[in-house]
DNA sequence: GTCTATAGGCTGATAGAC
DNA sequence: GTCTATCAGCCTATAGAC
């Protein structure tokens, strides 16, 4: 059967082109900026040939969505390694700052653009399986404060998911303040995250 | 003079009934659903009359946007004059958030759909005078940190306008992910603010 | 499978009659 | 000042020829 064969690899192909041009219309254009036109022109084909391959603009901003996931996933799991539990969650920080602050057009995608795309990769069959990148991605952050824990460094009473949570949220806010208000917080980033690990870890107080 | 007078105030109603309507509009359908034509259906008028009070849609925005920053403003107030410091930064990130999530698309005008819009504020002439709201609101949080400050219960090294600017951002992070990923944070506002304040001031650590 | 062509919708903004 | 009418552009999605 190597002819048909052969068929579903070139569909596939033109399937992974017409998102690798989606991909790069992003970076350059924003979301906003992701038509079908767009995409069709620069894979050089007839914008109704994309609806052969996805149902619509919809499916493909799913799709990229949930490889920036996986982008997010691969930046993350380096630092995870630490062993150092402080070390690891100040690590872990820099890293998801660098991340959103450098793939600015794929964090936006991922987190500050539509709640059903990122609710998409929850709601997918394998979400909750260790393959989903946002049970990835989450396990690797929760991975430093059940270290904390573990090294009995944590306070008694603290719960590790909540501060998972925390600590998330306050990286979101660091990303996406800088992303959509440029010199926003005066502070600079490289002030801004260290000061903010260090107060959720030793607190502000004297 | 009371005929120019009568049209300057006829005037002055208009614009601020196209105001009031678009504001409404933002409020059900979100910024991106706010059109000129709607605007003027709302108001019984044509979408050319529109023109005559407004150079275009971004400068109803820009209106609109300093005005829910006005909001913000009036939402952190009462809370300002708490005089114990400790309990006035608990109070102003409860109203923060509580603002941020009750008036989401207020919110979402104000910190998350343009840069533009938002450094509009700072870019108005009165810009860093007393009467600019974003230096208000500034000042407000900015308040709660200096008053730990005098009272010595801040750390030597700390900078108040740093930890101003971590915990806004922080905030800004719990509201932005709750406006935008509902039910990502598995953890609920009630338990996620009072942690992060509580993580902030006394740090995680045992 | 891929094309052209087009339906049918939306948008901001403007020109000219009254 | 306000209207009607319209320009010029964008978009998603689909129908039918090849």
């Amino acid at each position: 059967m190597g002819i048909s064969e052969r068929k579903a690899r070139q569909k596939a192909d033109l399937r992974a082109r017409i998102l690798e041009a989606a991909r790069a219309i992003v970076l350059t254009d924003g979301f906003a900026g992701l038509t079908m036109r767009k995409i069709a022109q620069a894979i050089e084909y007839s914008p109704g040939t994309l609806y052969l391959h996805f149902a619509g603009r919809d499916e493909i901003a799913r799709d990229l969505c949930i490889s920036g996931f996986r982008d997010l996933v691969a930046a993350l799991t380096p630092v995870a390694s630490v062993a150092e539990p402080r070390a690891r969650i100040e690590a872990l920080a820099e890293a998801y700052v660098r991340f959103g602050l450098e793939q600015a057009e794929t964090y936006r995608l991922i987190f500050m653009v539509d709640p059903t795309i990122v609710s998409a990769i929850y709601d997918r069959p394998e979400a909750g399986g260790p393959d989903d990148p946002g049970t990835q991605a989450y396990g690797l952050i929760a991975g430093g404060f059940l270290a904390l824990q573990a090294a009995g460094d944590l306070a008694p009473t603290a719960d590790p998911m909540v501060l998972t949570d925390v600590f998330w949220a306050s990286l979101h806010g660091v990303v996406s303040l800088k992303l959509t208000c440029p010199g926003f917080p005066a502070t600079p980033v490289e002030v801004l995250v260290p000061a903010l690990v260090a107060s959720l870890l030793d607190g502000m107080l004297a």
